[in-house]
DNA sequence: AAAGCGGGTGATTTCTTCATCACCCTTACA
DNA sequence: TGTAAGGGTGATGAAGAAATCACCCGCTTT
């Protein structure tokens, strides 16, 4: 059966090698390259062109990312998994957004690296639960800055005043303005929320975590 | 050692009879309640508290979504799995949104639901691989539409003849305006970008999947 | 010295968005 | 019949963003 076949990429030499001997140990696996930095790495995928490449981030000359990017224009398929310590937001972002298809850090066990290298390999997208976690919260924050960014701030308000159970002459005594006023930004949110009356708008702003 | 109290929820009474006993059979699990609906999880879980819930998302009345958005309103703490035949991007999105634990389809394997829910009582978010893989291109399609949205369309237009190498007077010869326009679309492109000179524009922009 | 190039400051006009309000119609209820 | 409430069309003014342009300076190259 064949082994995959695998490029390690990192400036640490100590720990690519030491990752090396442990990837080597394992029937599974083949490394048939390995890189220092974003530079060398590029070069070095482009020739052996290997099953999988376990890209660290934070590196001199070019950065994951960067080098992520960078082979991503000339190679789409290519399978890549980054492994790194860093869990900030910035560099998981960055990450997917270059087109990772994994990321594993860095205090990952042997045997779920290894699980997670041939779930790759098999097409699978793979994170570690820590990085899950941060990825559903990063979604849920985008999902509802955008979320909150269709309607004004006015527009909120009286979308509010509604989820009170509030009528416009209400929530025009409410707000100091007038019904007609406030009928113009509950026609405005209906528009822009693609409903069809205020018992809708309520219910879709609930899910869309705009109350 | 303590069972894991379980909460089903679906309103196929067949699949959830049979997930239940499927559960039963796990010495890890204890299943403590089921609903056929939102409105009746809500009342259940509020009584029994259990150790995890399993939501399914297409259900009468109150939707697994809309239902969780409620619970989360009384209690942010409690641990729910979705639990769906679904992988459209606004279920998936809705259900990070209304704060899922974890999203995982029907097509499981028992085995790996077992893991799955011991994952998420033991505080992990799980998802199943191919949900990852919808995750994370939802994040890179948001994320790219966020940094397509720093820039107006005509700075995109001269960030992209940055990027092949052109100069102030060829963009503006290609682009049909003065040399003093190009000069500040660019000086907002580096303002909004937050870099120092075109090298580090035409960088990030590779970097943010800008051109 | 002149030309080419990038970076900087400031100004004007146009367009879009936001917030405001008036008026009309329909339905339901007292 | 009158009142209350929601939904619809249209208008105006202010603020900010977008797009445009002029002019100046420093550095490098010819």
């Amino acid at each position: 059966m064949n082994r995959v076949r695998i490029v390690v990429v990192d400036d640490h030499a100590l720990f690519r090698r030491g990752l090396i001997s442990l990837l080597e140990e394992m029937p599974e696996f083949h490394v048939v390259g390995e890189a220092a930095n974003g530079q060398e790495a590029l070069t070095v995928i482009e020739r052996i062109r290997p099953d999988v490449v376990l890209l660290d981030i934070n590196m001199p000359i070019l950065d994951g990312i960067q080098t992520l990017a960078a082979l991503r224009k000339k190679d789409a398929s290519q399978k890549v998994l980054m492994l790194t310590i860093s869990q900030n937001d910035d560099d998981l972002i960055g990450a997917i957004v270059a087109g990772a298809n994994g990321y594993v850090l860095k205090n990952t066990e042997p045997d779920t690296l290894k699980n997670t290298i041939l779930q790759v390999h098999a097409g699978n997208s793979v994170l570690s639960p820590e990085v899950t976690a941060r990825v559903l919260q990063a979604v849920r924050r985008s999902q509802t800055d955008r979320n909150r960014g269709l309607l004004s701030e006015r527009e909120i308000e009286v979308l509010k005043c509604l989820a009170r159970g509030q009528t416009t002459a209400q929530i025009a005594s409410v707000l100091f303005i007038s019904e007609n006023t406030v009928k113009t930004h509950i026609r405005h949110i209906l528009e822009k929320m693609e409903v069809n009356n205020r018992a809708e708008a309520v219910a879709k702003a609930a899910q869309m975590d705009l109350l």
